[in-house]
DNA sequence: TGTACATCAGTGAACGCGCGTTCACTGATGTAC
DNA sequence: TGTACATCAGTGAACGCGCGTTCACTGATGTAC
């Protein structure tokens, strides 16, 4: 409080040594929670199990969360929370391009999300209908500002331009819902099948932007 | 084995006292499971935790089942394998309409489908994407047929008759994801959401009908 | 820089509890004659 | 129809085990002067 107590570096972003074990540890439990729910749910996941897998004593968990649900709740905000300035910047694609080729990037984006990040892409698609009510709040709450994000895309884009914001909301509804369910689909299908997921997908997109594209004609 | 050892009443479905209770015992297992699922997944459900809730020795349950991913699997069949009927008689409606009669119906039959079997759209939502793989593939596969079934639906239609086989399969999809996703919306709208539920729904379903009517433009 | 005290992330023992599974059983229902 | 035996859905005791949570603690890091 008084003064400015710092006695690390001069860089505002500095921790002291303890807070940056602290964080180290609290990343632990996160990545070994990640990793145990490939084969389960939130809902079942036990604290002594994380710890065990983290490598630290079951009481430990307490001095970063509350129980599994809090910790679930970092774990939206880590698979998510990162993702609007992706999505901003892959939308409104520095080239555009036609509208075929912003399929193509749309979906190549989702197949290397998938590939880079495959427990975390689990682990949404898992809990966004799951049994852990915080954690599919906070889930819902992430992919109702990405269908902003993309309703505010949508309205400056031609087909769609001048649409009511509430045919944006809609419309950015199917491709969010979209996105979820074909990253999913490139997890369910594994390497070889990706290929075949993504033209299905690029498929699905074609359809629906002549859907968009003749919304307004009648 | 020998003659027809039947001491039953003629009818073919005829049951014995103790086959008939033990279909009764089965049934309120699956039962108290489908209610313990409200606000927990399969994952985490636990054998004790549902023989308590339909009022039977835990040990009972293993006459029934081998553990809960079986259980599990039966609900999937109790969920969807009676929809079939009910879909194909929805979709290739008596009287057909046109699309936007259509598409009313269909919002519609979700929407009552969700009234009256919260639980078990619940269910589905939940497990489709959950930890239990036997279930999980479970839920694929009746989704899948459902997919079929709904191409074949298509293949009928005027806006669609006459396309490869492939293409029936991708709008399928669209739908039946469509399908899934807007039952779940009900569900989490509750009775006061459910009009606009709706109506977000007849509208996405729209705009796909338009893609549809063009598809085969260019 | 050096010293004395405060903070607090992580420990380890202990607890009561509900879990899944085994086993030998009971008694109503089914079958043979 | 009556009797004697077989079947089997459901029981209840017992087991070892891992769970979530509490508590007093340790010792490295942080702070004041």
């Amino acid at each position: 409080m008084s003064h400015i107590a710092e006695t690390a570096p001069g860089a505002t972003g500095a921790v002291g040594v303890r807070q940056a074990q602290k964080l180290r540890t609290r990343q632990a439990l996160m990545d070994a929670a990640l990793r145990l729910l490939e084969h389960q749910s939130l809902s079942s996941l036990g604290l002594r199990e994380v710890t065990r897998a983290a490598g630290i004593a079951p009481t430990a968990f307490y001095r970063h969360f509350k129980d599994t649900a809090e910790l679930g709740v970092a774990l939206v905000e880590e698979s998510l929370g990162g993702l609007h300035g992706a999505l901003r910047t892959g939308l409104s694609a520095p080239d555009p391009g036609d509208s075929e080729a912003r399929i193509a990037l749309t979906v190549g984006l989702i197949a290397d999300l998938t590939r880079s990040a495959p427990a975390h892409v689990r682990f949404v698609a898992r809990e966004r209908h799951g049994g852990v009510q915080p954690v599919r709040r906070a889930i819902g709450d992430q992919l109702r500002l990405f269908a902003e994000e993309v309703a505010d895309a949508l309205g400056a884009l031609p087909d769609s331009a001048g649409w009511p914001r509430e045919d944006l909301l809609m419309l950015a509804g199917i491709y969010v819902d979209h996105m979820v369910m074909t990253a999913s689909a490139f997890l369910a299908a594994g390497p070889d099948g990706e290929q075949s997921t993504a033209e299905l997908a690029r498929r699905q997109l074609r359809l629906v932007g002549l859907g968009r594209r003749h919304w307004l004609d009648g």
